[in-house]
DNA sequence: CTATTTGCAAATAATTTGCAGCTGG
DNA sequence: CCAGCTGCAAATTATTTGCAAATAG
């Protein structure tokens, strides 16, 4: 089973219509994996599918957030981003790169939880907790390690 | 000693001439606390200063941000927003009202930076690091709890 | 079939820019 | 004085909308 297949079977579990272009468009973003914004989204299925337009992109990716099948990042530049991952993870920010990049550790996730676990909160509905480590990529070239 | 002229001192201090319109929009962005955007800046300010300009509201927050006077937030609507609080502290983000509260634990603030204190970091100089609580206010005309 | 979805072009919103004139130190 | 700041209007960028045609189920 191709992944093609699965992400259509995501798509009509979401209660999609599993349209070619969304297909592409939720297709891509999975591909690309660097927290994508419209732009680049639209430029990297534009060569095979001159036919999607900007505007299908821009609706097509809020739909995805709405049924819950992409997350919506924003940057310090203000500028929406989009997430193929789902689960409570944090993210990283480099100022400089302009990179955001997904930080997930099992103890820090837990210990998060667990102290708003332990708290009374009153009038909020939490949906979901996440971290944002901002700074700036010291040599843009290579990768930053945290472990 | 009135707050205006620690307003006038924290610029100087930074830097920056202590221009008419910069007091006017520091001394704003503290007096709002709720995290506005520049149009609810612009908006609070106009009436007693109609001479300042939009395009100068833009320009002076970001000179801010750049001084290390105010701190950017930006929600999941995608609007930039400023806080005049430059401390380690996170948000909560309520989808519903819009609001942006702020939500410091000091507790919660030692544990997640004695956790990264205890980690390699390599490649990334840390800024800060921010929790974001992303939800619903249950009732929108009454306050939110953590204890 | 028919309710949704798409493409287009136009509208709106958000932000930036260039530049001449003003002003704080 | 004069480097830096401001105001204006125009430019750019980002996003949304209305509507007729296309299409998945």
């Amino acid at each position: 089973m191709s992944h093609l297949t699965d992400i259509k079977e995501s798509l009509t579990t979401a209660g999609l219509k599993a349209t070619q272009q969304r297909l592409v468009i939720l297709d891509s973003v999975h591909q690309m994996g660097n927290h994508p914004n419209v732009e680049q989204i639209y430029a990297a299925i534009s060569d095979s599918n001159p036919s999607i337009s900007k505007a299908t992109v821009y609706k097509t990716l809020e739909t995805f957030v709405s049924a819950g099948l992409l997350s919506k990042v924003s940057t310090h530049e203000g500028q929406m981003r989009y997430d193929p991952r789902m689960d409570n993870h944090g993210h990283i920010n480099c100022a400089n790169t302009k990179e955001i990049i997904d930080y997930y550790d099992e103890e820090l996730n837990e210990m998060i939880v667990s102290f708003f676990r332990k708290k009374k909160v009153s009038n909020l509905k939490i949906k979901n907790i996440t971290l944002q480590i901002n700074g700036d990529k010291i040599d843009p070239l290579k990768e930053i390690q945290i472990k």
